[in-house]
DNA sequence: ACTGGATCCTGACTGC
DNA sequence: TGCAGTCAGGATCCAG
Protein backbone atom coordinates (compact mmCIF):
# COMPACT_ATOMS: atom_id res chain seq x y z
CA UNK A 1 0.00 0.00 0.00
CA UNK A 2 1.72 3.01 1.05
CA UNK A 3 3.43 5.22 -0.24
CA UNK A 4 4.65 8.71 1.17
CA UNK A 5 0.84 10.21 0.62
CA UNK A 6 -0.70 7.23 2.31
CA UNK A 7 1.50 7.57 5.22
CA UNK A 8 1.16 11.11 5.76
CA UNK A 9 -2.82 10.57 5.30
CA UNK A 10 -2.83 8.33 8.15
CA UNK A 11 -0.68 10.58 10.24
CA UNK A 12 -3.27 13.61 9.92
CA UNK A 13 -6.06 11.22 10.25
CA UNK A 14 -4.75 9.63 13.43
CA UNK A 15 -3.15 12.83 15.48
CA UNK A 16 -6.27 15.20 16.43
CA UNK A 17 -7.53 12.10 17.56
CA UNK A 18 -4.51 11.16 19.54
CA UNK A 19 -1.91 12.89 20.33
CA UNK A 20 -2.20 14.30 24.10
CA UNK A 21 -3.90 11.04 24.94
CA UNK A 22 -2.23 8.44 27.76
CA UNK A 23 -2.09 4.86 26.11
CA UNK A 24 -4.13 2.55 28.67
CA UNK A 25 -3.54 -1.00 26.95
CA UNK A 26 -1.83 -2.67 24.52
CA UNK A 27 -2.25 -6.18 23.16
CA UNK A 28 -0.37 -7.67 20.78
CA UNK A 29 -2.74 -10.14 18.80
CA UNK A 30 0.23 -11.51 16.54
CA UNK A 31 3.46 -10.27 16.83
CA UNK A 32 5.67 -11.97 13.51
CA UNK A 33 5.76 -8.53 11.07
CA UNK A 34 8.59 -7.75 9.52
CA UNK A 35 10.76 -7.95 12.50
CA UNK A 36 8.80 -9.90 15.76
CA UNK A 37 7.67 -7.81 17.68
CA UNK A 38 9.63 -7.65 21.62
CA UNK A 39 7.87 -9.90 24.24
CA UNK A 40 8.44 -6.31 26.50
CA UNK A 41 6.84 -4.31 24.28
CA UNK A 42 2.71 -4.09 25.57
CA UNK A 43 5.05 -3.15 28.81
CA UNK A 44 6.99 -0.42 27.90
CA UNK A 45 4.14 1.19 26.29
CA UNK A 46 1.63 0.68 28.47
CA UNK A 47 0.89 4.26 30.66
CA UNK A 48 2.85 6.57 28.64
CA UNK A 49 1.40 9.45 26.96
CA UNK A 50 1.47 10.48 23.04
CA UNK A 51 3.57 13.76 22.45
CA UNK A 52 3.35 14.56 19.03
CA UNK A 53 2.79 12.10 16.05
CA UNK A 54 5.91 12.86 13.00
CA UNK A 55 5.97 11.03 9.77
CA UNK A 56 9.47 10.20 8.82
CA UNK A 57 10.09 8.67 4.89
CA UNK A 58 7.32 6.70 5.29
CA UNK A 59 7.79 5.68 9.06
CA UNK A 60 4.80 7.24 11.54
CA UNK A 61 6.75 8.26 14.65
CA UNK A 62 5.04 8.18 18.12
CA UNK A 63 6.75 10.53 20.07
CA UNK A 64 5.67 8.99 24.00
CA UNK A 65 6.28 10.34 27.67
CA UNK A 66 6.96 7.34 29.78
CA UNK A 67 5.24 7.19 33.48
CA UNK A 68 8.62 7.49 34.66
CA UNK A 69 9.42 10.78 33.30
CA UNK A 70 11.15 9.38 29.96
CA UNK A 71 10.85 9.82 26.35
CA UNK A 72 10.53 7.16 23.88
CA UNK A 73 9.29 6.55 19.98
CA UNK A 74 7.38 4.35 18.56
CA UNK A 75 8.18 3.99 14.93
CA UNK A 76 5.46 2.28 12.36
CA UNK A 77 5.96 1.21 9.50
CA UNK A 78 2.86 -0.37 7.32
CA UNK A 79 4.63 -2.61 4.91
CA UNK A 80 2.57 -2.73 1.61
CA UNK A 81 -0.58 -3.79 2.92
CA UNK A 82 -0.65 -2.00 6.60
CA UNK A 83 -3.21 0.28 7.71
CA UNK A 84 -3.64 1.88 10.91
CA UNK A 85 -7.37 2.85 11.74
CA UNK A 86 -9.35 4.26 14.64
CA UNK A 87 -12.82 2.05 15.72
CA UNK A 88 -15.13 1.76 18.50
CA UNK A 89 -13.73 -0.19 20.84
CA UNK A 90 -16.18 -2.86 20.98
CA UNK A 91 -16.15 -2.89 16.71
CA UNK A 92 -15.35 -6.87 16.30
CA UNK A 93 -11.96 -7.81 15.13
CA UNK A 94 -10.97 -8.37 11.67
CA UNK A 95 -8.94 -11.23 10.15
CA UNK A 96 -5.15 -9.58 10.45
CA UNK A 97 -5.90 -6.68 12.91
CA UNK A 98 -2.56 -7.86 14.99
CA UNK A 99 -2.19 -4.94 17.26
CA UNK A 100 -4.72 -2.70 19.78
CA UNK A 101 -3.94 0.12 21.69
CA UNK A 102 -6.40 1.46 23.42
CA UNK A 103 -6.25 5.78 24.45
CA UNK A 104 -7.87 7.22 27.46
CA UNK A 105 -10.87 8.62 25.67
CA UNK A 106 -10.08 7.94 22.24
CA UNK A 107 -11.18 5.43 19.60
CA UNK A 108 -9.06 2.29 19.64
CA UNK A 109 -6.20 2.17 17.57
CA UNK A 110 -5.92 -0.82 15.61
CA UNK A 111 -2.83 -2.01 13.38
CA UNK A 112 -4.22 -4.62 10.28
CA UNK A 113 -1.80 -5.72 8.07
CA UNK A 114 -2.52 -8.82 5.87
CA UNK A 115 1.09 -9.48 4.74
CA UNK A 116 2.40 -8.80 7.46
CA UNK A 117 5.73 -6.63 6.09
CA UNK A 118 5.33 -3.75 8.52
CA UNK A 119 6.66 -3.12 11.76
CA UNK A 120 6.43 -1.93 15.24
CA UNK A 121 9.99 -0.82 16.99
CA UNK A 122 10.51 1.27 20.41
CA UNK A 123 13.64 2.91 20.94
CA UNK A 124 14.33 5.00 24.27
CA UNK A 125 17.06 7.25 22.53
CA UNK A 126 16.61 9.77 19.96
CA UNK A 127 14.44 8.76 17.34
CA UNK A 128 16.52 9.74 14.45
CA UNK A 129 19.45 7.74 15.48
CA UNK A 130 17.77 4.38 14.99
CA UNK A 131 19.04 2.11 12.71
CA UNK A 132 16.21 2.00 10.68
CA UNK A 133 16.21 5.84 10.02
CA UNK A 134 19.91 6.40 10.38
CA UNK A 135 20.93 6.11 6.17
CA UNK A 136 17.61 7.70 5.07
CA UNK A 137 17.82 10.33 1.92
CA UNK A 138 16.03 13.78 2.32
CA UNK A 139 12.32 13.96 2.45
CA UNK A 140 10.92 15.12 -1.08
CA UNK A 141 8.81 17.55 -0.03
CA UNK A 142 11.64 19.30 1.68
CA UNK A 143 13.63 22.37 0.13
CA UNK A 144 17.07 20.97 0.59
CA UNK A 145 15.62 18.05 -2.33
CA UNK A 146 15.84 18.90 -5.74
CA UNK A 147 17.18 18.57 -9.18
CA UNK A 148 21.16 19.58 -8.20
CA UNK A 149 21.19 17.24 -5.45
CA UNK A 150 19.73 14.50 -7.64
CA UNK A 151 21.89 14.87 -10.61
CA UNK A 152 24.77 15.38 -7.91
CA UNK A 153 23.76 11.92 -6.34
CA UNK A 154 23.09 10.27 -9.42
CA UNK A 155 27.16 10.57 -11.57
CA UNK A 156 28.67 7.44 -12.05
CA UNK A 157 25.37 5.62 -11.38
CA UNK A 158 24.13 3.18 -14.20
CA UNK A 159 20.95 1.41 -12.41
CA UNK A 160 17.79 2.84 -13.97
CA UNK A 161 16.37 6.04 -12.94
CA UNK A 162 13.08 4.41 -11.98
CA UNK A 163 14.99 2.20 -9.25
CA UNK A 164 17.51 5.24 -8.46
CA UNK A 165 14.42 7.57 -7.18
CA UNK A 166 12.64 4.83 -5.33
CA UNK A 167 16.10 4.39 -3.38
CA UNK A 168 15.61 5.20 -0.14
CA UNK A 169 18.74 6.43 0.63
CA UNK A 170 18.64 8.70 -2.32
CA UNK A 171 15.40 10.51 -1.75
CA UNK A 172 12.56 8.41 0.96
CA UNK A 173 9.00 8.44 -0.07
CA UNK A 174 8.78 7.49 -3.49
CA UNK A 175 7.72 4.39 -4.27
CA UNK A 176 6.72 2.40 -7.23
CA UNK A 177 3.67 4.10 -8.70
CA UNK A 178 4.52 7.67 -7.98
CA UNK A 179 7.90 6.78 -9.24
CA UNK A 180 6.40 5.88 -12.81
CA UNK A 181 4.09 9.10 -12.30
CA UNK A 182 7.06 11.19 -11.53
CA UNK A 183 8.81 9.94 -14.11
CA UNK A 184 6.06 10.22 -16.97
CA UNK A 185 5.89 13.88 -16.15
CA UNK A 186 9.33 14.80 -16.42
CA UNK A 187 9.18 12.50 -19.55
CA UNK A 188 12.01 10.39 -18.77
CA UNK A 189 12.38 6.92 -19.95
CA UNK A 190 12.23 5.01 -16.69
CA UNK A 191 15.07 2.71 -17.97
CA UNK A 192 17.37 6.01 -18.47
CA UNK A 193 20.51 4.80 -16.36
CA UNK A 194 20.41 7.47 -13.56
CA UNK A 195 23.96 8.98 -14.20
CA UNK A 196 23.28 9.91 -17.72
CA UNK A 197 20.82 12.39 -17.52
CA UNK A 198 21.49 15.91 -17.76
CA UNK A 199 21.21 18.49 -14.98
CA UNK A 200 18.38 20.28 -16.05
CA UNK A 201 16.01 17.59 -16.78
CA UNK A 202 16.63 16.20 -13.03
CA UNK A 203 15.27 19.80 -12.32
CA UNK A 204 11.82 18.65 -13.86
CA UNK A 205 12.04 15.47 -12.24
CA UNK A 206 12.79 16.85 -8.99
CA UNK A 207 9.59 18.86 -9.05
CA UNK A 208 7.61 16.04 -11.03
CA UNK A 209 8.10 14.09 -7.66
CA UNK A 210 6.87 17.22 -5.48
CA UNK A 211 4.11 18.09 -7.68
CA UNK A 212 2.79 14.42 -7.43
CA UNK A 213 3.18 13.57 -4.26
CA UNK A 214 1.85 17.01 -3.27
CA UNK A 215 -1.47 16.03 -5.85
CA UNK A 216 -1.73 12.88 -4.02
CA UNK A 217 -1.85 13.96 -0.65
CA UNK A 218 -4.77 16.46 -1.23
CA UNK A 219 -6.70 13.52 -2.11
CA UNK A 220 -6.11 11.37 0.51
CA UNK A 221 -3.29 9.25 -1.40
CA UNK A 222 -3.89 6.53 -3.94
CA UNK A 223 -6.08 3.10 -3.28
CA UNK A 224 -5.38 0.65 -5.79
CA UNK A 225 -6.68 -2.30 -2.82
CA UNK A 226 -6.28 -2.11 0.48
CA UNK A 227 -5.01 1.27 1.53
CA UNK A 228 -7.71 3.32 4.23
CA UNK A 229 -6.84 6.16 6.14
CA UNK A 230 -7.33 6.13 9.87
CA UNK A 231 -10.95 6.41 9.16
CA UNK A 232 -11.69 3.50 6.89
CA UNK A 233 -11.85 5.62 3.31
CA UNK A 234 -10.07 4.70 0.56
CA UNK A 235 -7.83 7.45 -1.05
CA UNK A 236 -8.59 9.65 -4.73
CA UNK A 237 -5.47 9.47 -6.90
CA UNK A 238 -5.96 6.85 -8.73
CA UNK A 239 -8.70 8.19 -11.42
CA UNK A 240 -5.63 10.68 -11.21
CA UNK A 241 -2.63 8.00 -12.55
CA UNK A 242 -1.71 8.93 -15.91
CA UNK A 243 0.48 5.40 -16.64
CA UNK A 244 1.01 3.21 -13.44
CA UNK A 245 -1.62 0.19 -14.14
CA UNK A 246 -2.51 1.31 -17.82
CA UNK A 247 -0.24 -0.33 -19.77
CA UNK A 248 -1.51 -1.40 -23.25
CA UNK A 249 -3.74 1.93 -22.80
CA UNK A 250 -3.68 5.18 -24.13
CA UNK A 251 -1.08 8.15 -23.73
CA UNK A 252 -3.02 11.44 -22.03
CA UNK A 253 -0.70 13.61 -24.01
CA UNK A 254 -0.09 11.90 -26.96
CA UNK A 255 -2.50 8.87 -27.59
CA UNK A 256 -0.24 6.12 -28.06
CA UNK A 257 0.14 3.46 -26.64
CA UNK A 258 1.71 2.73 -23.22
CA UNK A 259 3.86 0.25 -22.86
CA UNK A 260 4.22 -2.39 -20.07
CA UNK A 261 7.83 -3.25 -18.77
CA UNK A 262 9.28 -5.18 -16.07
CA UNK A 263 12.36 -2.76 -14.27
CA UNK A 264 14.04 -4.99 -11.51
CA UNK A 265 11.21 -6.78 -9.98
CA UNK A 266 8.83 -3.71 -10.31
CA UNK A 267 6.37 -3.56 -12.83
CA UNK A 268 6.52 -0.27 -15.04
CA UNK A 269 4.60 1.40 -17.82
CA UNK A 270 5.82 4.44 -19.94
CA UNK A 271 4.98 6.57 -23.00
CA UNK A 272 7.74 5.29 -25.93
CA UNK A 273 7.08 8.62 -27.13
CA UNK A 274 6.51 10.88 -24.90
CA UNK A 275 9.39 9.49 -22.46
CA UNK A 276 13.10 9.75 -23.86
C1' DA B 1 30.29 1.52 -3.63
C1' DC B 2 26.80 -0.31 -6.78
C1' DT B 3 23.82 -3.71 -8.79
C1' DG B 4 20.59 -7.26 -9.43
C1' DG B 5 18.24 -11.02 -7.35
C1' DA B 6 15.97 -13.50 -3.65
C1' DT B 7 13.17 -13.03 0.27
C1' DC B 8 9.55 -12.26 4.00
C1' DC B 9 3.64 -13.14 3.70
C1' DT B 10 -1.33 -13.32 2.29
C1' DG B 11 -4.87 -12.45 -1.02
C1' DA B 12 -6.80 -11.29 -5.50
C1' DC B 13 -7.01 -12.54 -9.95
C1' DT B 14 -6.36 -15.40 -14.33
C1' DG B 15 -6.59 -19.37 -17.04
C1' DC B 16 -7.29 -24.21 -17.46
C1' DT C 1 -16.03 -25.07 -8.27
C1' DG C 2 -11.29 -26.05 -7.83
C1' DC C 3 -6.60 -25.58 -8.41
C1' DA C 4 -2.05 -23.87 -9.94
C1' DG C 5 0.38 -20.06 -11.26
C1' DT C 6 1.24 -15.04 -11.25
C1' DC C 7 1.35 -10.70 -9.33
C1' DA C 8 1.11 -6.90 -5.74
C1' DG C 9 2.01 -0.42 -2.96
C1' DG C 10 8.36 -2.14 0.67
C1' DA C 11 12.84 -2.74 2.19
C1' DT C 12 16.54 -5.73 3.68
C1' DC C 13 20.19 -8.93 2.87
C1' DC C 14 23.41 -11.24 -0.02
C1' DA C 15 26.80 -12.43 -3.61
C1' DG C 16 29.40 -10.71 -7.26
Amino acid sequence: MPELPEVETTRRGLAPHLVGRRLETVRVREPRLRWPIPPDFSQLLTGATLMDLRRRAKYLLFDLRTPGGGSGTLIAHLGMSGSLRLVPPETPLLTHDHVQFAFAGAPELRLNDPRRFGSLHFTSGPADGHFLLAELGPEPLDPAFDGAYLFARSRGRRAPVKAFIMDAHVVVGVGNIYAAEALFRAGIRPSRPAGRIAAARYDLLAAAIRAVLEEALTMGGTTLRDFVASDGRPGYFKQSLAVYGRGGESCRRCGGELEGARLGQRATVFCPTCQR
